[in-house]
DNA sequence: TCCCAGGTCCTAC
DNA sequence: GTAGGACCTGGG
């Protein structure tokens, strides 16, 4: 089955590839046709269509959670318009035309990022390949077989020498022990849809962050941009700390020493703060650029 | 061989 | 409140 997504004008490329979501990949050198799953589905994407490989049986509702995935609410043009322009920004909005924010299952955004912590990107789509093949149900489709992100069920139940073996290290038990807190039901996040952003921010941070969750603020708010759509969300991490230091700091007033300093809770949301004020409803859309610009820069540099 | 990675937690001030 | 260290493990 195929879906017409040439209105959505996004670029698979930039949207797959500037770290929101892990399991895709392309399928030609050209990063033209990028393959993975939404949920039991098995899909191919370019530009302008996205199609399901695998047969299930109710297919409209399988359609329409695909299409969800990337967000058709957005209008991306005229969220980018709406956004307070600087040369940086500018120029990273010229770059990667097309970048979108998706709206991913909460719980598998969630895990991935808490299996980003310390890691750097191939290792982190390893890892989250490894819980998929270990603790996913196969999918099949006419591309091979798949497997779904697992179920909370499954990680909760799993043994620690089996999550070990996924090579997520010491995360093992963060991994255990949300999916603990969301099979016996004592955080739903999908409920955490209708709430204002700083709401549901408050309802994970209090129930997953300390020793044994392991969620911190940038985790909380990957979760919050990538999959629950809080638009207004500005994670901050390694990268956007250089950001705002070279492009961000004077303008907005944000003394320099307070970004030489280890990034503390405070430093945390005093810049994310910052930036969230900055930007307005899509800071989420000015972090998700600005991220992508900075990492190709530097890159360029090395 | 060694350092580092889309962070977070703990400990000692 | 916060600096400084530890943390699994694969990649560079």
């Amino acid at each position: 089955m195929d879906l017409d997504v040439s209105a959505l004008k996004f670029n698979p490329s930039y949207t797959f590839d500037c770290g929101q979501a892990f399991r895709w990949r392309p399928v030609d050198s050209q990063k033209s046709i990028w393959v993975g799953a939404i949920g039991r589905s098995v899909i191919s994407v370019t530009r302008d269509r996205v199609r399901i490989h695998s047969q299930e049986v109710h297919a409209q509702h399988h359609s329409d959670k695909v299409l969800d995935y990337f967000t058709p609410e957005d209008d991306l043009d005229s969220i980018l318009e709406r956004l307070p322009k600087d040369e940086f920004l500018s120029g990273a909005i010229r770059e990667f035309p097309g970048l979108r924010i998706l709206t991913q299952d909460p719980w598998e955004c969630l895990v991935s990022f808490v299996c980003s912590i310390n890691k750097n990107i191939p290792a982190i789509k390893l890892a989250i390949e490894n819980l998929c093949d270990r603790f996913g149900d196969p999918i099949s489709s006419d591309i091979g077989i798949y497997h779904t992100f697992p179920s909370p069920e499954a990680l909760a139940n799993a043994k620690q020498s089996d999550l070990l073996s996924c090579k997520v290290g010491f995360r093992w038990k963060y991994i255990k022990y949300i999916a603990m807190k969301i099979q016996s039901g004592e955080l739903n996040l999908e409920s955490l849809r209708n709430l204002s952003y700083e709401d549901a921010r408050q309802a994970i941070v209090s129930k997953l962050s300390g020793r044994t969750f392991g969620v911190g603020p940038k985790v909380a708010d990957c979760a919050l941009l990538f999959s629950l759509h809080k638009t207004n969300a500005f994670p901050i991490d390694v990268w956007m700390s250089r950001c705002i230091r070279e492009h961000y700091a004077s303008m907005l007033r944000i003394e320099k020493t307070v970004l030489k300093k280890s990034l503390t809770p405070r430093t945390y949301a005093l810049l994310s703060g910052t930036m969230r004020l900055h930007f307005g409803k899509y800071a989420g859309y000015a972090q998700q650029y600005l991220y992508m610009k900075t990492r190709t820069d530097s890159l360029y540099s090395r």
